[in-house]
DNA sequence: AACGGCGGCAACCGCTATCAA
DNA sequence: GTTGATAGCGGTTGCCGCCGT
């Protein structure tokens, strides 16, 4: 019958990641790649479920992630996304490489919706909101200020969904299809890199306020000493700038051996690899 | 300086679709 | 065809830091 249980949630621990903790984590899957989520705990000597993993790895440790604060043009995206696809976070954030959908969730309930309802349009519908009832009390049921989501939002956000049935082919009103976006199965880590990683880091401006620090602070904060990180992260793990305005390739340099990927382990021998990523020119913005 | 409220975010929970036995 | 595990998704919660009083 079936497959055993992800896990005996018995000793299993909870809560907040350590960084002991994130370091076996990581270092687990650039040395065997993602296989199965429920083996990799035992394998890697985390007291934690697969699924704890999972979230961990794909929200937080992944290193293709782009962390920080959305810029004005991947807000535009989302809400223009979320205007066709609704709450369906995870084909939202499939446009916006480098973003997981829990932090574009987490971005659209606490800036974007407020941001919207300043603005006079309802987060859920996008369209103008009703002019506030001069004195209507009785409707109101004092459910006026922001909390005021709850069972209105929530059906509203099955109407939008409804709406959208299929939205495997929905197309944004921004041009993307035209636009290669990166496949994040097809991330390529070196674990031995040249000295020479010059390549890549030349040509891309090294970001002043980018999230990327972040992931600069994760990996070096960790201090792998059996891991030697092939770079800077700050300099070439920035698949996206902020502001949409260069042109970069990601060049992996050649001896690459680890693989990011959540599909079959088939070993690349992977070596100049480069993206394409779209230009803000490319994109015509409907509105 | 201390306290309380609020906002932001990481992580968990529960559900569903898919896949394997 | 059925059953049950797995992976993924969206909703929700709880912790923590910041800010105002």
């Amino acid at each position: 019958m079936g497959r055993k249980p992800c896990c005996d949630k018995v000793g299993l621990k909870k809560g907040p990641w350590t960084a002991e903790e994130d370091k076996k984590l990581i270092n687990f899957i650039l040395t065997n790649g993602q296989c199965c989520w429920r083996a990799l705990p035992k394998l890697a000597g985390l007291p934690r479920c697969g699924k704890s993993c999972r979230l961990r790895w794909t929200n937080y440790l992944r290193p293709d992630l782009k962390r920080g604060v959305l810029s004005e043009y991947e807000e535009k995206t989302v809400i223009d996304l979320h205007a066709q696809l609704g709450n369906r976070w995870s084909k939202i954030a499939s446009h916006l490489p480098g973003r997981t959908d829990n932090e574009i969730k987490n971005h659209w309930n606490t800036h974007i919706r407020k941001k919207l309802k300043k603005m006079g349009i309802d987060p859920l519908t996008h369209q103008p909101l009703p002019p506030p009832p001069a004195a209507s009390p009785d409707h109101d049921n004092g459910h006026t200020d922001g909390q005021s989501k709850e069972p209105d939002d929530k059906d509203k956000d099955s109407a939008v969904s409804a709406d959208v049935k299929e939205p495997e082919h929905a197309v944004p009103s921004f041009c993307v299809d035209e636009v290669p976006l990166i496949d994040p199965n097809e991330i390529l880590i070196p674990r031995h890199p040249s000295s020479s990683s010059s390549a890549s880091s030349s040509s891309m401006s090294t970001p002043s306020n980018s999230a990327v620090i972040g992931h600069g602070n994760i990996f070096k904060d960790l201090e792998f000493p059996e891991l030697e990180w092939p770079w800077d992260y700050s300099d070439n793990i920035r698949l996206w700038d902020d502001e949409f305005d260069w042109h970069p390739n990601l060049l992996i340099e050649e001896g690459a051996q680890g693989r990011m990927s959540t599909g079959p382990t088939d070993t690349p021998s992977a070596v100049n690899y480069s993206y394409q990523v779209p230009v803000l020119d490319q994109i015509s913005w409907t509105s």
